[in-house]
DNA sequence: GACATTTTTTAGTCTTGGCTAAAAATAGAC
DNA sequence: GTCTATTTTTAGCCAAGACTAAAAAATGTC
C-alpha cells in the first residue's frame, strides 16, 4: 500500500485552500486519490499534531505551523526536482515521483546547501515558484492561460497549471517546454483552439484544453490591437 | 519508533557474512540495534521473499537476487554520500544519516544517472568501494591498519575500519582526512600507541584503537627496513 | 550426559496509515 | 419544511515492522 505521508496532506491542504479557498474532505479525497475514511482519520492526525484546524463537516485549514510545514515540503519537492532536471537530465514529466520522495529526506541544512548548490533557482521545471528559506513564495509573475492570448501575439510558456505526467509528455510530442516562444497564427472562436507557429516555422493546432493547461507571458503584443 | 528496511537487513547481512562468514540473529541484533524478536520476524519476511535462505538457530544467508539487493542498496547509499560531500559539502562525519534515507529513493536508473554525474566514483568519502551497477565491488587495493606500519613509514590514510560519527570527529578533530600523507616517528611497544608527524611539521601521538581504525597505504618505506 | 547459560523463536501487543461498510450529518430539490 | 442525495464520520479490521515476556532450542561445562 502507498502510504501519504502527514506532510503530503499538508501541501494538497495548502494548494486547495490557495485554488477554493476552502478545504472538503471531497477534495482531499480526489487530490490524493485516497478514501474518505483515511481523510478523516489523517486530519484527526494533523489536528493533534496542531499543523491544522478541523471543524468536523464543516472543513480544514493550515495553522501557522501546519503552513509552514508545507511550504518548506513544497520547496523541498521543487528544488529535488530541479536537481533531477538540471543535474541528472530527467525530463520534466518523469521527476515527480521521485521529488515526491526525496522532499522527505533531509533538514533545513541540507535543502539550504541545495538551494545553493543549484544557484538558487526561482522556479521548478514546471515553472512552479520555489518557497524561499523563509516560507516566502510571492509568484511576482502575471502568468495567464495561452487561451487567453490573441492572434498576433507572440508568447512564451512560463508555466503549466497541470503537472500531470500524461499532460507534460503530450507537450513533449509537441515539441513544447517551458521558454519556448511561439506566434498566435489563428484562433478558432468555435471551439476555443488556436493554431501556433514554433521557432523552426512549423504550424501546429492546440486544443481549448491544452491551451488553458499553458501558462505563459507575452513578449509582443500585435501593434495594432489594443 | 525508526524503523529498519528490509534493504537495511540485506545490507547488514552481507556485511556480516564478508566479516565472520556466519550470520547470527545475535549478530543482527547488535548490527541494527534492535531486538531478537524482531530480527526472526524480519528473516521470516526476507525468507518468504526470496532474498535469503533461514535455517531456524542455524542462521540466514543471502540468496543470489538477496545478494544483489544489497548490492545495489550499498552502491546507492555509497553515491549519495559522495553526492552530500562533494556536491553540498558535507563532512564526512555528516552523511550517513541522509544516505541511510536517500537510498530508498529512485531506481536503477536514477542510480546511474547520479553515478554519472558523480562521474563514476570508485570509492566513497569514508574510502569504502562502490559496488558498480553490474554489482561488482572487487576493492583492488591492499590496505592495512596504520597500526601495522612502521616507523620510518610514510603512509597515506585511505579508509576506515569504523565509520561511526564519534571516530570520524576524532579525526576531523586530529586533522586527519582521507588522502592525507603522514610519516611514522616512533612506535611505542608497550601500549601500541604512534608519534606522528603531519605534512605541516607538527607531530601528535595517536592511540592503538585510532591506529587499528585508520586503513593506510604506505606510500614510503624506510630504505634501511626490508 | 545432565544442568546452566545463551540464543532463538513464539505469542501477544502497539503504532501508523490504509481500507470497507454502515451510520450520522449536511445540503439540495420540490 | 420534508425527502433525497451527498458528504463526513464512526466502527472495526488489515499490514508492516517494532516491542516485551515467556517458551524452546542450542551450546558449553563438568
Amino acid at each position: 500500500m502507498q502510504t501519504i505521508s502527514r506532510e503530503d496532506y499538508l501541501k494538497a491542504i495548502l494548494k486547495i485552500e490557495e485554488e477554493s479557498g476552502t478545504v472538503s474532505n471531497q477534495a482531499l479525497v480526489e487530490k490524493l486519490s485516497t478514501r474518505p475514511a483515511s481523510v478523516t482519520n489523517m486530519l484527526h492526525t494533523l489536528a493533534d499534531a496542531g499543523w491544522v484546524e478541523h471543524l468536523a463537516y464543516k472543513g480544514v485549514h493550515l495553522t501557522q505551523t501546519g503552513k509552514a510545514i508545507a511550504l518548506s515540503t513544497l520547496r523541498k519537492h521543487r528544488l529535488w526536482e530541479v536537481f533531477l532536471v538540471e543535474k541528472l537530465n530527467f525530463n520534466w514529466d518523469e521527476v515527480h515521483q521521485w521529488a515526491e520522495d526525496l522532499e522527505h529526506v533531509g533538514d533545513e541544512e541540507l535543502t539550504n546547501r541545495l538551494d545553493a548548490f543549484l544557484d538558487h533557482p526561482a522556479f521548478d521545471p514546471h515553472g512552479d515558484p520555489i518557497p524561499t528559506a523563509q516560507g516566502q513564495w510571492s509568484d511576482g509573475r502575471n502568468l495567464l492561460p495561452a487561451s487567453q492570448a490573441d492572434v498576433g501575439d507572440r508568447i512564451q510558456l512560463k508555466g503549466v497549471v497541470n503537472s500531470g505526467e500524461a499532460f507534460l509528455q503530450h507537450l513533449n510530442r509537441l515539441g513544447i517546454k517551458l521558454g519556448l516562444t511561439l506566434e498566435v497564427l489563428q484562433a478558432l472562436e468555435f471551439d476555443g483552439s488556436k493554431t501556433l507557429k514554433w521557432p523552426d516555422g512549423t504550424e501546429a493546432s492546440l486544443s481549448k484544453q491544452t491551451l488553458q493547461n499553458m501558462l505563459i507571458e507575452r513578449v509582443e503584443i500585435k501593434s495594432n490591437k489594443r
